[in-house]
DNA sequence: CCTGAAACCTGTCTGC
DNA sequence: TGCAGACAGGTTTCAG
């Protein structure tokens, strides 16, 4: 499910109800879920933090504790929600965190991953996991003449190099594709061939797809709802044999960097190679 | 440095 | 109906 609008939009939902409470307990069920510690120095750490904030730097979910960090990677199918009370865990419950506020009310913040790739880690250090990540593209630092010059720096194809999250931190299969489309830009393109017109056009159609797609609270498909709307407006992405939404041609599928992509190929066209 | 393949997992859907 | 195979929003690791 989650890329950087689907992890914006739990951050916030998620952040009312957790911020100001404090971890009374942990429940570990699958341990592979934590990347850092071990199952026994978590629960002893993690116990009686309180969770001071929460943030969101590219695909990773921040609880700030009061004397850690916890971050969250949901992977391809994590999601996180809040149950009121004590209740047993559900099915595909990874990681329950008991929680408890100033008046005593409890609640659990759930992590529930079918896939099991999703990660947890908690550190006081959180800068050795986030610092390789490329910039945010909804911050200053994003800009058309960033883009350019860094494309120009590598000579990859366009598609695998937006998912590179050292590259730009956020991008995931879906907002690749729709950007790739908005900007008229084939998948496999090379990033150094890029004109700084067109580069212009990507970042504007990066920012462009994250905003909407955190507007419309995400895209929810398959069995994650979350109420996201995104998905009933996808231009590309999942659409093959459609019609593209800007001149009707049929919407194609391709594999490229193993991933399965959409593309229209009368407003993409692919440059030689 | 770049690309592609495989691995990590479970569930759903498609075709025979 | 049953079953094999493909595929799914992500990332890491390895071979060439």
């Amino acid at each position: 499910m989650p890329e950087l609008p689907e992890v914006e939009t739990i951050a916030r939902a998620i952040e009312p109800d957790i911020v100001g409470r404090t971890i009374v307990s942990a429940e570990v069920l699958w341990a592979r879920t934590l990347a850092t510690p071990s199952v026994k120095k978590f629960k002893e750490q993690v116990q009686g933090q309180k969770i001071t904030g929460v943030s969101r730097r590219a695909k990773y979910l921040i609880l700030q504790l009061e004397d850690y960090n916890l971050l969250i990677h949901l992977r391809m199918s994590g999601d996180l929600t809040i149950r009121k009370g004590k209740i047993k865990p559900e099915k595909h419950d990874r990681l329950v965190l008991s929680l408890r506020s100033k008046n005593g009310k409890e609640s659990q913040l759930a992590f529930n991953d079918t896939r099991k790739f999703g990660r947890i880690w908690l550190t006081d250090q959180p800068e050795t996991i986030l610092g390789k990540l490329g910039p945010e593209p909804l911050e200053k630092k994003f800009t058309a003449q960033w883009l350019f010059e860094n494309l120009h720096k590598k000579k990859r194809q366009l598609k695998p190099l937006l998912l590179d999250q050292t590259f730009l931190a956020g991008l995931g299969n879906i907002y690749t594709d729709e950007c790739l489309h908005m900007a008229k830009l084939h998948p496999l393109g090379l990033s150094n061939a890029i004109s700084r017109k067109q580069a212009g056009a990507l970042s504007e159609a990066i920012q462009s797809a994250l905003k909407e797609g955190i507007r419309r609270n995400g895209a929810s498909i398959d069995w994650v709802y979350r109420g996201g709307e995104y998905q009933n407006y996808f231009r590309v992405y999942d659409r093959e044999g459609k019609p593209c939404p800007v001149c009707g041609a049929e919407i194609q599928k391709l594999i490229v960097g193993q991933r399965g992509t959409h593309v229209c190929p009368k407003c993409q066209p692919l440059e030689r190679k």
